[in-house]
Order: structure tokens, then C-alpha cells, then sequence
DNA sequence: GTGGATGCAAACTCTTTGCACCTTG
DNA sequence: CAAGGTGCAAAGAGTTTGCATCCAC
């Protein structure tokens, strides 16, 4: 059982209120609006907590720090008779102004992809380009 | 104009003789079997070099250190005008030996997944499983 | 001979951990 | 009050860089 501190609190809020995949750094300047004395060790160890109660997902890009996102399920207990990931989906970097969002939308297996032979069990995809605000902003 | 070093030569070798993506602690121990001395800083000052050259490309996995391969054009005088990159291609991580092959099949266009308004640029597939020898090595 | 290349060590980023102190329940 | 959380500093992986030395040309 996790004990309800103030820094646990600033940490989920963060995460949940961001809407997108946050990098530890991120989170860090967030949640220190709440709580001034927060570190990064911290935001660390409830990020890895905070895992494994299936309450964020890390977010990895290829060549990019961690990122954490709130997990879709949200508060809805799970019952994990399908498998265990929540809800598959993909993400979006965008590189106007470096955020990432998710995709939910996924395009189904890509065993045909691999060669004979080759099991595929997962995959991930990551789409990068101009997120709506900022292909606006630039066509201005 | 690069010098050729035997540093240089056991750098590249060890790539484009592997057949698949190295770490550069995997270039520097193949390396060092031509040069004993070699460093980790000359692989990576080789690394960025031949990147530039075009001679090799980094392949990102999401939560995995850079990897390298050997570029597909390979000797080739790519004439480059069709936009740059020269072949493009896909990865597939196989959790049983940990090694990374590349896929020369791409599903195309990845713009339906992206939210309207968004624009896709550029799109990764990862696909993780278990290569051909190492599922037939787990089914015996 | 000279300038680029090399090896070593130090710096840097991201993440984890040890430890003394503080807080929640 | 005790179990566990927090902050700081130090430790690790991966990668880059400064600098004196070395070697290809």
C-alpha cells in the first residue's frame, strides 16, 4: 500500500492532467508548482511505482529520453482477462514543439513484415511530423 | 578527406561484415580483434564520421542505446535525387539473442493513424519477437 | 614535418541507489 | 512510534570532449 503523500499526489496529477507522454523532467517542473521541495529522485521512484500499480505507462521513442503517460484503463479496475496492456496504441512526436501524443489507432499485426521463420509479438510504431497546433502555426 | 587508419578500417569492417545492427560495445569488440588498443571514443569519433559519409546509419530502438549499420547503398555513388535517405526500412528486435535485424518490407504511409490536421512525416516500425534461429532453438 | 587521429580521463545526460532525516497513518 | 517516503549526493550506463601524444601522408 502506497502512502499518500503530497509528492505522490503532485506526481499522478501531473501525468493525468498533461493529456500527453511526459519526460521525468517535465513532470519534475509540473508538480513542483505543488510541491516547491520535489527532486527528481522523486519523480523517479513514483514513476517506477506508479508503473507498477498500472497507473502510467512509460512511453519510449527511438533516440528519445522516457516519457510517461497516464494509462488508458484510468481508474476502471482492469480485468485483465485479454492479455494485460490496456489499450494498444501508438504515438505521435511532434517536432515543432517536441510533444508527443497519442494515437489510437493501430494498423493490426505486422507479422508479414518480418521474414519466414521470425515470430513477431509485438510491434510499435512511431509517426513523427507536425502536430494540428503547429502545421497551423507554420501555414500562417 | 578521412584518413585511413587501421582504426578506421577495423571500425567499418566490423560493421559492414556483421549483417545487422551493432551496439558500439559490439563494434568495439569486433574492432578490437584488428586493433587491441582501441578505444571507445574512437568508436564513437568513427561512428559519427562514417554516419556522415553515409557509409553506415544509426538505427534508434525505443529504450535501447543507439545501434549501427552498414548504409544499403553501400559502394554505390547514391546520386541522392529522390530526397536522401537511401533505402527505407524498418527493425526487428529479437528478445532471445538481443539482436536486431532489418526489415526490408514497409507498410506505406502511416497518415490515416495521425488525428486530422496532424502531418506525418516520417514514420518507425519496431517489430520485437524471436528471430528464426532462436524459435526454432525454443520450439526443439 | 604537420595536421588529423588516437587514447585517456574528465564531463555530461539520464536514471538509480545509499543514507540520514522527516512524515504519514 | 514505526514503516515508509524524501532529499541530497554519489554511482552507473551511454556518449562526448579536451588534451597531449602519435602516425599517415
Amino acid at each position: 500500500m502506497e502512502r499518500n503523500t503530497r509528492q505522490r499526489e503532485a506526481v499522478l496529477a501531473a501525468i493525468e492532467h498533461a493529456g500527453r507522454a511526459l519526460t521525468p523532467g517535465e513532470i519534475l517542473a509540473l508538480a513542483q508548482g505543488k510541491v516547491a521541495s520535489l527532486n527528481l529522485s522523486t519523480i523517479y521512484r513514483h514513476i517506477n511505482a506508479l508503473q507498477d500499480e498500472a497507473r502510467i505507462v512509460k512511453v519510449l521513442l527511438p533516440g528519445h529520453a522516457a516519457r510517461f503517460e497516464a494509462a488508458c484503463g484510468g481508474d476502471e479496475s482492469e480485468h485483465d482477462h485479454h492479455g494485460g496492456a490496456a489499450h494498444h496504441h501508438h504515438h505521435f512526436h511532434c517536432h515543432g514543439c517536441d510533444r508527443v501524443y497519442a494515437l489510437h489507432a493501430c494498423p493490426g499485426s505486422m507479422q508479414d513484415l518480418a521474414p519466414a521463420g521470425f515470430v513477431v509479438s509485438a510491434h510499435e510504431i512511431t509517426l513523427r511530423g507536425l502536430c494540428a497546433d503547429c502545421s497551423a502555426r507554420r501555414a500562417t
